[in-house]
DNA sequence: CTCTGAGGTAGACGCTTGTCTACCTGGATT
DNA sequence: AATCCAGGTAGACAAGCGTCTACCTCAGAG
C-alpha cells in the first residue's frame, strides 16, 4: 500500500502514494490530470515538476522501487523452501537418482513460493493494480519497463528452477518459455486475489495447480514422462 | 482493424473506429476526451450523445460486436479440425481405447484453433488492444463485460474439450479452471503477436506448447498419466 | 556569515474540455 | 401533405487543464 520510508523528498513520496491511490480507485496512470494528483499529495501543481519531467517519469520511479522490495526475497525464498526440505549444502540428488525427493522439494517449493507472493501482493495491492494496469497500457515506456521487470522474475525463476533442480532438466528455451508463463499467470491472478479475498485460498491452490501442471506437462512433452510417473508412483504408495 | 457494416448510423460506427483507433495508437479509453473522439471521426462533439451516454457504454458496444464475430467461428473451427481426423458423426473413441488417435485429434485441434486465433487477432488488432487494455483498465464496467467474455470463451472451450475428448476425463471444475488459463494466455500471447509481426510463427508454437503442456500436465496430475504415456509411446515408435 | 540550490508556493496565461440549448435536415409514418 | 424524429450541427458557457515566470525558505557547504 504505501511505499517505504526512504531517503526520497517527502514530496516526492506524497506524489507517488497519490498517484497509486487514484489509480488503483479511478483512472489509469494516463488518464490522471497533474493537478488532480498534486491536489490528492495536498501539494501544489508546480512541486510536481519539481521530482518528475512527466507521468512516466513518476511510473517508472514507482516500478523500480516496488520491484526492489520483492525481487530478491522471493529467490532467498525458494531457498530456504528448498532446504526445508533438504538441509542446505547437501549435494542435490539427480531427478533419474531420486525422483520422489525431487518432487517432494518442487512441491514445497512450489506452495511457498506462491504463498509469499500473494503476500506480497495483498500487502501492495495498490502497486500491483498499476502494474497489471500499465502492462497493458497507453505508455510505451512504462510498458516496456514492465515487460522487462516481468522478464526479470521469469530469468530468476528459470535460474532457481536449475539450480535447485527443481524440475527434469530441459533446454533453456523453454524452461525460460515456461518461467514466463508462469510469471504472467501470477500477475494475472493477482488481480483475482485481490478483487476477491474470500477467494485467496482457492486461488492458492489453482496458482499451485497451474504450475505443477506447467511444470509436469512440460516434462512428459521433452520426454521425461517415465521419471516423472515413478515419482507419482512411489509417492502414492509411500 | 475495421467494424463491419450494420445496421449500425454512420456516425456510431466513425465513432466506434475512431476510438478503437485513438485507444490502440496513444490512450487508453477513459484517457480519451470526446472532442478528441469526435475531431477524429470526422463529426461534432455532439453527436457522440446521440449514441451513447458515455464512454463505458461505447467500449460496450465495441466489445459486443467483436465477440459476436469471433465465438461461433471458433467453436466451429474445434469441430472441423477435430473432424479432418475422424470423420464426423463417428462415434469418439474413449481416451482407454485408443489414446493415439485422440492424441492426435487433440494435437490438430490445438494447433489448428491457435491459428485461427491469431488469424483472426492479425485481422482485428486494435480490438484485442482496447480489449486487453480495458481488461484491467480504470472501468469496473468494462473489466467486468471483458471477463464475462473470456468467461465465455472459456465455457466453450471446456465444453468442446468435452464434448470432442480432446483429453482424458476430468472433473469439470479442473477442466474449467484449464481452459480458464490457456484464455488468459492466449489473450495475453494476442498483444506479443500483435507487437512483433516477425515471430509470429514461434508466438504460435509457443502457444500449442503451452496448451499441451498444461492439458498434458493437467491429465498426469489427476492420474491419468499412464493413458497419456501410452499414447506417447505409441506415436514415437508409430 | 554568506551563498547556493533543492523543495515548495503563488498567480496568471491561453487552451481544451464536457455539456447545455437551439437549430437544421431528410426520409419514414400517418 | 403534414408530421415526426433520429441523426447531425452550431455556438456559448464555466470549469479545469498544463505550464510559465517569479518568489519564498531554509539546511548545508564554503
Amino acid at each position: 500500500m504505501s511505499l517505504p520510508k526512504s531517503v526520497l523528498a517527502q514530496g516526492k513520496r506524497l506524489l507517488m502514494e497519490a498517484a497509486l491511490k487514484l489509480n488503483a480507485s479511478t483512472r489509469s496512470l494516463n488518464a490522471l490530470s497533474l493537478r488532480e494528483l498534486a491536489r490528492e499529495a495536498g501539494l501544489n501543481p508546480n512541486t510536481f515538476y519539481r521530482h518528475f519531467k512527466d507521468f512516466d517519469e513518476l511510473g517508472l520511479a514507482i516500478i523500480e522501487e516496488m520491484t526492489g522490495q520483492i525481487r530478491q526475497p522471493l529467490r532467498e525464498l525458494r531457498r530456504k523452501a528448498a532446504e526445508s526440505v533438504v538441509p542446505a549444502h547437501t549435494p542435490i540428488a539427480s531427478w533419474q537418482e531420486n525422483p520422489r525427493l525431487n518432487l517432494a522439494r518442487a512441491t514445497q517449493v512450489n506452495r511457498e513460493t506462491v504463498k509469499l507472493f500473494f503476500d506480497y501482493v495483498a500487502e501492495n495491492p495498490n502497486a500491483f493494480i498499476l502494474g497489471i494496469r500499465e502492462l497493458h497500457g497507453a505508455s510505451p515506456i512504462l510498458r516496456r519497463a514492465l515487460r522487462k521487470v516481468m522478464d526479470d522474475f521469469a530469468r530468476d525463476m528459470a535460474d532457481d528452477i536449475n539450480e535447485l533442480k527443481l524440475m527434469p532438466e530441459l533446454s533453456q528455451d523453454s524452461l525460460y518459455d515456461i518461467s514466463e508463463t508462469i510469471t504472467r499467470e501470477m500477475f494475472q491472478l493477482s488481480m483475482e486475489y485481490i478483487e476477491q479475498p474470500e477467494r485467496q485460498e482457492q486461488i492458492c491452490i489453482k496458482a499451485e495447480k497451474m504450475i505443477t501442471s506447467l511444470i509436469m506437462g512440460s516434462a512428459v512433452l521433452h520426454g521425461h514422462g517415465a521419471i516423472l510417473m515413478g515419482a507419482l508412483q512411489m509417492d502414492q504408495t509411500s
